[in-house]
DNA sequence: ACACGAATACACGATTTCGTGTAATATACG
DNA sequence: CGTATATTACACGAAATCGTGTATTCGTGT
């Protein structure tokens, strides 16, 4: 469980995600728990939820639930449902100001992740 | 259904993906459908079976289902499901070859999609 | 202490997912 | 044509998913 550094609390752009790179096509086939794990990180984003916080979050560094619901079209309840499973996964973080709750992007790979599955949607 | 020139056949190596990149943060927040869209995406790579199919076949440049099965320690018939379904979103292409079928990735996003996936997981 | 708003915890119901079993189709070989 | 192998089509049952409703926790202000 070593996150990264976190680099400074304001900064969300699309950062240095994976600087060791293994050469996808050199590794030995994926063993079963390694899909398992893979997959239940495309699965995290495998929600349009997930997807429009995610990004909601990106663009705007930080929200609070309330504010997401509102912007989403959503119940406080569903929205605060996936921010708690995306942050278990590390990929956000909270902070509290107050009465507010207040969440931000901390895994670099996000964005890019992000990023990509958007051009490969508007390709085909 | 602009598919890719697909390339030569053989090529399996994470090639260039997305040249466009109209800059995921200046984007205005995702609609619904283009959520359900990006999620769509997510949802196919977010099963443990698929991901170890698509590496199998990024590993291998071929493949044909009774392969797959037999490596993956599963039915063909299981094994065949999934790769209808990642034909289906245009992933997978299929070959006939006598009463062999052999499946090959034609969009040049997934590996990279993959490989940022796999770091991610083991970054954490 | 009390009321209020924000955020969360939890159980429920409708929907989807995935491997299995069975049957059908396709291709090769006698 | 008949049989064997490879692949797929289809229905079924167990399991997971996701928004909703209700109730609880946490912080603020009066």
């Amino acid at each position: 469980m070593s996150r990264k550094p976190a680099s400074d609390a304001t900064r969300t752009t699309t950062e240095a995600c994976c600087t060791t790179r293994p050469a996808l096509k050199d590794r030995p086939l994926l063993s079963f728990v390694q899909g398992v794990k893979v997959a239940a990180l495309f699965k995290l984003l495998g929600n349009d939820t997930r997807v429009r916080l995610l990004h909601h979050i990106v663009r705007s560094g930080e929200a609070t639930v309330t504010d997401m619901a509102k912007k989403l079209g959503m119940k406080p309840q569903a929205v605060s449902n996936q921010l708690v499973r995306l942050s278990d996964t590390g990929m956000l973080s909270s902070r509290r100001d107050g009465n507010n709750v207040y969440y931000r992007v901390t895994n670099g790979c996000v964005a890019p992740l992000l990023d990509l599955a958007l051009c490969l949607m508007e390709d085909e």
